[in-house]
RNA sequence: GCCCGGGUAGCUCAGACGGCAGAGCAGCUCACUCGUAAUGAGCAGGUCAGGAGUUCGAUUCUCCUCUCGGGCUCCA
């Protein structure tokens, strides 16, 4: 090796030597065009660097590219920097917080003068002033500053000054020196920032479109100033880009709120008040028919039906503790003559609780396992009620088990296996779990409850061959849970089903059963629904089969149409029979022309239209223009039709 | 709850310096009787979200309330 020369080692574990001053971006170079064109950043010693970087002797360095989530996650965060400069250019006074990359793209903070606002339409006007600022290719310069010129640097805008206090005070958000880092794209911008970013302005970016304008509290706290927020979307390239709107139109061509009035579901009418839904005959039939096999399949599992009112007394939830951790989440409460106070009812778990106490229990009952549709009522924020998705009164398929300590394990197990293979019967296959751990601050018990409850959940998680992601500080107050997350059709994440396990409220209740000791015992009390709520799993399951219900579960699962008048007599013994086979068959009569029903049929996403004419009369076929298929079929006998729709709707497919 | 933007027929949307409210689809009636995604004609459909104010006159301007959408915060 020339003395001019230095070693660097590659992620395949091979060196190279490369002239003294090499930098990251020379090394792509080097090792090819593509790869040149391609790299974004590079990996020096773990830590990201910019291309300029130097490298030095041993240095161990990844390019890292565009096709890489950390690349476009540069991208993201350098088009981030090129909005802050546009508003800071087209708003005199402006100033700005933070703009960190997200999924999908970026978003930045800013306050206009004046309390002023951004509207959607400046976005477009935004957007060309970044575009103007891309064809300028202005350098990222990275640099490091001491606080005190930092400071100077940045006098006029009083959010980054906070974050250059909290930088010198935190030793974590301090740069090894001491120093403030900075990056610059001269003549006209320079921010706070980590980076790294992109060489220049023109460099990867140009695949992005500002998307909205919102109002987010500076750092997240309700209680700091409301900053004007713009969010955009970035990409690598011009087709990622188009890839990502297009999935954009497909998620709203599937949004539950418009295929419930599209296909006649469910609706919220104002007179009833925000949040609460109403379902109309085909979401309700659908909705029956949720529940009916989610029974069936409680039945099997050895859980036991109760029923419990809407309404309590105060005592009832000053007992369990909702009225002290939870009161915020309830509707306030109705007075009667005598004083006595009555709230509607945020948790079914009290009355369940009620039910195991209403006698001395014995261990020879554990687990007793308590399952309702129980309706709850929960007083949500005016801001956050969203389609069935997030509202004010749902029902929860709900159970409580209560267990021994020594069948908690046991029964954890069980439950899991109990959840993911029922949700799979719902045709959500793809999960991961998420384990929440002690709210700090807003939690009953102690630390060694916690932990250990916490513990227990999570050694039933890792008996699931899936991911385990944490959520700190996610719990109830009363203990921790496991929530079940699944992806639907269109890669999106859903919370579905949550497993808590609750060492607080049997003693509240001070909840025993004789053990096979003679002794009392204290019960485990496990809180679980595997729909979450039945609203809320209805939504999800409208956009994952995007309203085109499998035939079990469709309102109208083949509709009949006779070609002519002539043929309404055939079509009436056949959607007769189809009934009397139970299936849900209706007919539609010739007063219009075929291809009009036909296309009112599509439009419902009815897994099978059967048209029938001549030919069939004579024959005793149907022809059969299934979901989805290329082109129909004819001539189709109906007691094959008959086993085909039969095969469907036990398949569940 | 907070910020921004909306609310006109069942749905999707037009409209007006403040002066009798418009279309397509859906609905109803009649005619057509048809082999796989829109037959034709006609009819009906509205307190322009609700309330107050300004005005000779308000769906239009102002304020309040309700409600929806996008975010923030929060959550099943």
């Amino acid at each position: 090796m020339a003395s001019d020369q230095i070693t660097i080692r590659l992620p395949d574990g091979s060196t190279r030597d490369v002239a003294t001053g090499t930098t990251a971006g020379d090394l792509a170079a080097e090792i090819g065009r593509n790869l040149r064109k391609a790299a974004v950043i590079a990996d020096v010693n773990g830590v990201e660097r910019d291309l300029v970087w130097p490298l030095e002797q041993g240095d161990e360095v990844a390019i890292i590219t565009n096709r890489d989530d950390r690349g476009l996650y540069t991208i993201r965060h350098s088009t981030a920097h090129v909005l802050a400069q546009a508003v800071l250019d087209l708003y005199p006074g402006a100033t700005f917080g933070i703009g960190p990359p997200i999924e999908d793209g970026f978003y930045y903070d800013f306050e206009l003068p004046d309390g002023g606002h951004f509207h959607e339409d400046d976005l477009p006007r935004i957007e060309a002033r970044m575009r103007e600022i891309m064809g300028e290719r202005q350098p990222f310069i990275r640099d490091e500053l001491l606080a005190d010129e930092a400071r100077r640097v940045f006098k006029d805008h009083k959010y980054k000054l906070e974050i250059i206090d909290d930088a010198s005070t935190d030793p974590m958000s301090a740069t090894e020196s001491g120093l403030v880092r900075t990056y610059e794209n001269p003549p006209r911008f320079i921010d706070l920032c980590r980076g790294p970013h992109v060489e220049d302005t023109s460099t990867h970016l140009g695949h992005f479109k500002l998307m909205r304008v919102a109002g987010a509290y500076w750092r997240g706290d309700e209680k700091n100033p409301q900053l004007q927020r713009i969010y955009g979307t970035a990409w690598a390239s011009k087709a990622d880009l188009d890839a990502h709107l297009k999935r954009l139109e497909e998620a709203a061509k599937r949004d539950h709120r418009k295929l419930g009035v599209e296909l006649d579901l469910f609706s919220f009418p104002d007179e009833i008040g925000s949040g609460l839904a109403v379902f109309h005959p085909k979401g309700g039939l659908v909705r029956m028919l949720m529940e009916d096999y989610s029974r069936q399949r409680h039945v099997a599992a050895g859980y036991d039906f109760v029923n419990s009112p809407h309404i309590s007394k105060q005592e009832l939830f000053e007992t369990s503790g909702h009225l002290d951790w939870f009161a915020d989440g309830m509707f306030p409460p109705m007075e009667l003559d005598e004083g006595q106070r009555y709230y509607l009812k945020p948790m079914n778990c009290p009355f369940h609780i009620l039910i195991y106490r209403s006698r001395l229990r014995s261990y020879r009952e554990l687990p007793l396992r308590l399952f309702e549709f129980g309706s709850v009522y929960r007083y949500e924020k005016s801001g956050v009620i969203h389609g069935l998705t997030r509202v004010r009164g749902m029902t929860q398929d709900d159970a409580h088990i209560f267990c021994s300590k020594e069948q908690m394990g046991d029964e954890l197990g069980s439950l899991l296996t109990f959840v993911l293979d029922l949700l799979r019967d719902y045709g959500l296959d793809d999960f991961y779990l998420e384990l929440s751990t002690k709210p700090e601050g807003k939690a009953v018990g102690s630390d060694e409850e916690w932990d250990e409850a916490t513990e227990a959940l999570r050694a039933a998680a890792m008996t699931k061959d899936l991911e385990l992601v944490m959520d700190p500080g996610g719990g109830a107050f009363y203990g921790p849970k496991i929530s079940v997350q699944a992806r639907d059709a269109i890669g999106r994440t859903w919370q579905m089903s949550t497993i808590q396990l609750d060492f607080q409220e049997p003693q509240r209740f001070d909840l025993s059963y004789i053990g096979a000791d003679n002794e009392r015992h204290r019960p485990i009390m496990i809180h679980r629904a595997l729909f979450g709520s039945i609203e809320r799993f209805f939504a999800v399951l409208v956009e994952h089969y995007a309203g085109a219900f499998p035939a079990w579960l469709a309102p109208v699962q083949a509709r009949v149409l006779p070609i002519s008048e002539g043929h309404e007599a055939y079509a009436t013994r056949l959607a007769d029979r189809l009934r009397a086979e139970g299936f849900r068959a209706d007919l539609v009569e010739a007063n219009e022309p075929l291809g009009g029903r036909i296309r009112k049929a599509k439009l419902e996403k009815l897994p099978y239209i059967l048209v029938v004419g001549d030919d069939d009369v004579e024959h005793g076929t149907v022809g059969v223009n299934a979901r989805g298929s290329e082109r129909p079929e004819r001539d189709v006998p109906v007691d094959d039709f008959v086993e085909r729709l039969r095969a469907d709707v036990a398949a569940r497919v």
